[in-house]
Parts: structure tokens; sequence; C-alpha cells
RNA sequence: GGAGAAGUGGCAGAGCUGGUUUAAUGCACUGGUCUUGAAAACCAGCGUACGGGAAACCGUACCGGGGGUUCGAAUCCCUCCUUCUCCGCCA
């Protein structure tokens, strides 16, 4: 969330911020009542703690009176003491409302964008950042959807995924299975050949994880919840791999933070369904590697450049369409400053699919996580990064898709050493 | 899952018959004295959060989390979590 200072301090761009979000002014009010609760909740501690300060003090004299054989005369500081108490009970229930109320509308105050990010409200408005320069490619009529493409070479088989689990469940198999294998592994290689390190992380998380990188309150209905155990099942690599740092304070100059790690997927999607959503384009659960870096807050930008070109490169390698996105206020997510996604042309469906999203969320998961670093004898937050490098399920739709011909699916150069060194699915 | 033990400041570790504990002591760390330099020795400092203050500094809270008893809790009670030991189960 938002440091309340900031709030304080740069109210106007906060409020521009939220603009750029498509907030309403009267839904931009919230700020000024954050400003007004923190005053009350100061004020309030104020008051109770120069009562505890006299409770105390009374306290230490009865020891005092107890100790000298002067017990009687402690009567009366005892009820001095009941009745400061008694006070400083209602008081603090006040605080604990205001601070309640106050929290929540933290939580409901999205991270300010960056000068960057054009205005807008749906995705229509997002700016095309980098286009792709090429021709896009055209198969004609017969070129056959990424579902059909599965049926023909069995490589994946979402009815068994149906009977299984549920819609939205692949199985895949054969070279499929293989193929995501490959993918996953060749992405690993790249990002550990990028300084990332690699992690395994736990794929289900607590509530103080999920509320650390912000997938909690706001996304609340996207995870899969276990209430037996109080435990989220993971919606990306983000948010197990980020939260290694929460409470963290970082020695000086210690920004040497780049992880990587692969793991599946779990979203709800509730109410996701049509013919938009077909095959692999939209499922609860997919592969992926994240990318995650920690950096000064000088540097992070430069840090978010070198991680756009490290997913350009990727797609680059693997020889698809792809052009870049730079989300406007209204498509933002909650947590992020600035976002980058990643489309890939699908070229049977002749439409764009996300494969990747690259953001920079400043301080605001790091005020969440109280993630820190140590700079002299002061202490700032970080600013957290991440981006998926890349997302497997849509990778795998296009590159069928693209990919096909009488021979099979020719698989790219660059994964054949992972696919036992073939050069077609078929 | 069952039985037992334990969780104290960066680490180790006392306190746990409730009130000189503002959490002892050691190590680590920082500054200083000494030294040509270093080590050793000695002296001093050394946690986090919020609030007040220009600052020095002051106040409050924090001894796994939460709640309770009491004028007063690291210390007593309840509850949850985690770790260790033994047993059971198991890839």
């Amino acid at each position: 969330m938002l440091e309340i200072s900031v709030i304080r301090r740069d109210t106007d761009r906060v409020k521009r911020g939220l603009k750029v979000r498509n907030w309403s002014e009267e839904q931009i009010q919230v700020v000024d009542q954050v400003l007004e609760l923190d005053d009350k909740r100061k004020h309030l501690q104020a008051e109770i703690d120069s009562m505890k300060e006299s409770t105390n003090k009374y306290s230490k004299e009865i020891g005092d009176l107890f100790k000298s054989g002067k017990q009687n005369e402690a009567a009366g500081l005892k009820q001095k003491v009941a009745d400061l108490k008694e006070q400083v009970k209602g008081l603090e229930e006040s605080s604990k409302i205001v601070v309640e109320t106050l929290n929540n509308l933290m939580y409901s105050i999205p991270n300010t964008p960056n000068d960057l990010v054009p205005a807008g409200s749906t995705e229509d408005d997002n700016e095309v950042y980098r286009d792709w320069p090429g021709t896009l490619p055209d198969l004609g009529e017969d070129a056959k959807p990424h579902w059909e493409l599965a049926k023909t070479y069995n490589l994946f088989d979402l009815e068994l995924g149906v009977k299984i689990s549920g819609a939205g469940f692949p199985l895949y198999r054969g070279q499929g299975a293989k193929l995501q294998r490959a993918l996953i592994n060749f992405f690993l290689d790249r990002a550990e050949a990028a300084g990332y390190e690699e992690v395994i992380p736990p794929h289900l998380v607590n509530e103080d994880s999920a509320r650390g990188t912000g997938q909690l309150p706001d996304k609340e209905g996207q995870m899969y919840y276990m209430e037996k155990d109080d435990l989220y099942l993971i919606p990306t690599a983000e948010v197990p791999v980020t939260n290694i740092f929460r409470g963290d304070i970082l020695p000086e100059g210690d920004f040497s933070h780049k992880l990587c790690g692969y793991t599946p997927c779990f979203r709800r999607e509730a109410g996701s369904y049509g013919a938009h959503v077909r095959g692999l384009n939209r499922v609860h659960q997919f592969d992926k590697v994240e990318i995650v870096r920690v950096e000064h807050p000088d540097r992070s930008y430069a840090a978010l450049d070198e991680m756009l070109a490290h997913v350009s490169a990727l797609l680059d390698d693997l020889k698809l369409p792809y052009r870049i996105l730079r989300l406007c206020g209204g498509d933002l997510g909650f947590t992020s400053a600035i976002t980058y996604d990643f489309e890939v042309y699908s070229a049977a469906q002749k439409r764009w699919l996300e494969v990747s999203s690259v953001s920079n969320f400043e301080t605001y998961q790091s005020n969440r996580l109280k993630l820190r670093y140590k700079e002299g004898k002061s202490k700032h937050l970080a600013h957290t990064l991440n981006g998926s490098a890349l997302a497997l399920a849509r990778i795998v739709a296009a590159l069928l898709e693209n990919n096909q011909s009488g021979e099979g699916i020719e698989i790219p150069e660059v994964l054949r050493p992972y696919m036992g060194g073939k050069t077609h699915i078929n």
C-alpha cells in the first residue's frame, strides 16, 4: 500500500494518480478521509500514551509503597490507576475502530501510476509501446486453432481434464507434455544465464503472504482457498518468491536479488466463459516461469528495462510475432506503478494473446512487506519488480498455431535440444 | 495423528518463587584510547514500530502470535502457531 507519509506529502500527486486510473472525483475523496483519520489516530494515540505513562508511574509508586510496608497508602493510587485504565479502555476502543477504518481505506487505494502511464479506462486505451515490425503471418483459411492441433497430434486433452478436475484444467500428454517441460527448462536456463537464482517455492501460501504482494484483499475471488488449512493456492510465483523478502532489512548495497522460479499457477477466473476462452486461452491451471527483483529506487527502472529486454529475447528466439503494450491507468494492476504486457500473435485464431506482464511496483509491495534496505543510518523501502518469463499455456497455443504445416508442427530451434533434437511434432 | 519439552534482542544465553530488569552476561557490530600499523586490552555505544521535538531527547508498545488475571507480567492462566524428542502413518 501507499505510505501514509507519501499521501500526506504528495497528496496532489496521489490524487492525480487515481484520476489516471479513472477514479471519479467522489472516489478520490478517500485520500482526504485517510488524512483525517490518520490525524485522529495520532491524537488518540498521544492521549492513550500519556495516560499509560501516568499509570506506569503510579504502579511504580505502589510497588515502592508496598516494599516500604505502607500498603494502606497505596489504596488511593490504586483507585487512580483503575480510573485511568477505564478511560484508556474507552480510548483504545475508539482508536481500534479508527485504525481499522483507516487500514481498510489504505488497502482500497491502489498504487500511484508512473507518469508514463497513459490515462484510459479499458484495454482499448493501452498504448502500443512496441509494435511487431514485420507483417503478421497469414496461414489462410485452412489453419487450425491449437485445440484442433492438439487432437491431431495428441498434445493435450481438455475433456480428460474435465473428467478429472473440471473445465480449465488441461491434461498434457505425449509430445505436448514434453513441450511443456522443454519450454520450462528453456525459460529457466535463460533466466539463470541472465543471473537469476532459481527457486522452487511453496505452491500454497498463507494469508500474510497473499497480503504482502497485494493479492489480498484486492483479488480475493481470484485465488483458490483451502479453508481447512487457511492457505491459498498461488495465482503466480510472484507471491511466494517476493515474500521471501517479507520483513527483511537489506544490508547497505545488497541489491543482488534476482530470483526466478517455475510454478504452476492457479486462477479461479470466475465468470470467464465463452468462445474467447477456448483451448488454452484461459485456464485455471497453467505453468509459468517468473522473474523477480528487489532493487534500489534509483535503479529499478533500469532493472525494468533489463527485464523487458529479457522477455523480448525469449520471444525473438521462439520466433513468435509479438508486441508490447504499456497498460493504461484503467487496465493497470492494483499494486503496479507501471506494467508492460507482451502479446503474441496466434495466427489461426487471428488474435493477440497476453503471455507476459512485467511490472514495477515501486514501494507499494515493499510497504506491505516491510521490505527495506539500509543506507547509512537510515532505512528506506526497496522497489520490487516482477515479470512472466514466460507463461506457458498461451505460448503453446501460439506456437502450435503459427508453426503448423503439412509436416507437422515445427519446433523452434532453441527448443530442439530439449525435445530430443526433433525438428517437428508429428 | 498421539505423548513430552521448548520458543527471550544479529547470535549464544540468564531471568520465569510477579515490583532495583531501564531484559543480566558473552560473542558479533560501531566509535574511541593505546600502537608505526594491526591484534590484544580498556572505555563508550549498540533493537523495532508509532507519536512528540529544530535537536539533544522524551513518551508508548514489543521477551513466538492473540487474549486474560493484577495497581504492576518475560515471569501466572487460556488459546493458537512453530521447533525439538519419542511413537504411529507415509512418497
